[in-house]
DNA sequence: TTGATCCATCAAGATTTCTTGTTGACAGGA
DNA sequence: TCCTGTCAACAAGAAATCTTGATGGATCAA
């Protein structure tokens, strides 16, 4: 639940956002944009250690970015692209809300 | 200029989704939804340390979300609602790209 | 000029995040 | 069963980020 103060969720802002906030994460994104992935083709295409990768996929999978499907000895990695338009949402609320309020006058200040 | 072989520029994605990667930044992006406001009420409102508040201000304006006027002792900050609108484009065009391409199929996966 | 206020910047330490190498679980083939 | 390949999870070190306290510049008032 949102602080009630809040105009919008922070803390699950600031999750989405801090997923989407590393090159490899968003490289990873991007190799995600033409379908499903397993772990193996990521580390050839993005030249990236089994285990870094894993630890980024992890970050992606907790913020809700990827889901992922065991296929035999190999898991598929899918991007979210609900949760992309969850952020969408969230930024578009935000960009459009409480533009009508004034700054107070700067006289008022601090004073 | 962003990489060519790329579906966006990963590194200004990056660096716009670090800088709200962090909850007091998400703060001080809510309480400038409703106008303008010098660092001396951010630091009153967000019980932070001025020194603090200037290093997120710092990063908030490097990434271009914020702006910053000078008037008498003050400096007001203002977000800058067009970036907010450029990350939303650029979200949505990543969620809607190459929706039609398939991933390959599973037996050619990694032999 | 002196003093007070507002603020950016810096350095040092604390904290978080990321990388690397290793281990073990699980699946499938020989 | 034994071996290999795929992957998650862990620990330890490296790197980046954040916080704190201190300093100094700029502005304004007295």
């Amino acid at each position: 639940m949102p602080a009630a103060t809040s105009a919008f969720d922070i803390a699950q802002a600031s999750r989405w956002f801090h997923a989407l906030s590393d090159e490899t994460r968003l490289e990873v994104v991007e190799r995600l944009l033409s379908g499903e992935r397993c772990v193996c083709e990521l580390t050839d295409d993005l030249d990236a250690a089994q285990s870094r990768l894993s630890f980024h996929l992890k970050t992606l999978k907790d913020a809700g970015l990827v889901t992922d499907r065991r296929e035999g000895r190999w898991i598929y990695y899918t991007l979210n692209r609900e949760t992309l338009g969850e952020i969408e949402s969230m930024l578009g609320a935000l960009r459009r809300s409480s533009r009508g309020v004034k700054a107070r006058s700067s006289a008022a200040c601090c004073d």
